[in-house]
DNA sequence: AACAGATGTAACTATACTAGTTACAACAAG
DNA sequence: CTTGTTGTAACTAGTATAGTTACATCTGTT
């Protein structure tokens, strides 16, 4: 029933940003997106973690630390730990090793289940944070 | 997040099972699965619902309602509602109208979201429970 | 008719993630 | 030194998960 966590829509969307008119402070991204500077400055953490944004300490902003055309949607969703484990589904753990259903059917399951994940993954990878951002300057 | 639930792995455990040997109490099947009969039991209410098994009241007893083959990982998935709306991702709500930015990225990642998680669900709906089934079968 | 075993739920628990909030130390430029 | 910013810690309310106990209800058997 849960869904992924809105890090990963938020932190594209200041990124974006970033993109179009850096630097910029913690502040005015919260203003864009509507929430707490903090929950900005977090998500702002774990992309600094990942390595594609730099933070002026102290005077402050941010800014991309790659090109636009090299951050894929699938670096932003890896950056801010969406998924834990970097494993999107969940499994009942030790089924009945005597029970032949049991014993084989996780061993299978894992597999389907991360072949769905790559294919999500891949759909993500295949969008650059420049074609969210062209696609904004054309319409404006 | 997390993940998504094991109710997903675990729906398709028991599923794999009745197609077997049903048909099967809620009771054998916890044991498979180790696990409370009641998380088995709420499982197959939903199945149920999704119109995949069929139950015997009293006496009990599980069984499927269709054909293996026509039984998707997808359908499965429905059916447990692991995510909630049918959205797999989530959005932050109302960013600011008067931000460029803000104004017009939720649809330009809805889109791409939507996307991925076609993706991935267009993977589970390639794999049959039949699938599953015929695996286990050649290595029994 | 009574019994035995199964299902269908309600209610409660512990755990964990999310998103927001307040507070404050550390920092850097003017 | 002042000012504005960043980086965290700590706390909150809300919610999903998975397990558990308890119990009413149903049905085939004896």
């Amino acid at each position: 029933m849960k869904k992924i966590s809105s890090r990963f829509s938020v932190a594209t969307h200041i990124l974006v940003m970033m993109a179009l008119s850096p630097p910029l402070t913690g502040d005015q991204m919260a203003a864009s997106v509507q929430t707490n500077p903090v929950v900005i400055r977090r998500i702002i953490g774990q992309l600094k973690k990942a390595g594609l944004v730099n933070v002026k300490a102290g005077v402050g902003g941010a800014t991309l630390r790659k090109d636009p055309c090299n951050i894929t949607l699938l670096d932003v969703y890896r950056a801010v730990e969406v998924v834990q484990d970097n494993e999107l589904f969940s499994f009942h753990e030790d089924p009945n090793p005597d029970c032949p259903v049991g014993a084989n059917i996780e061993r299978l399951l894992r597999k389907v289940m991360q072949e769905a994940q790559m294919a999500m993954e891949e759909r993500l990878s295949q969008v650059r944070l420049q074609d969210l951002v062209g696609q904004l300057e054309i319409e404006n």
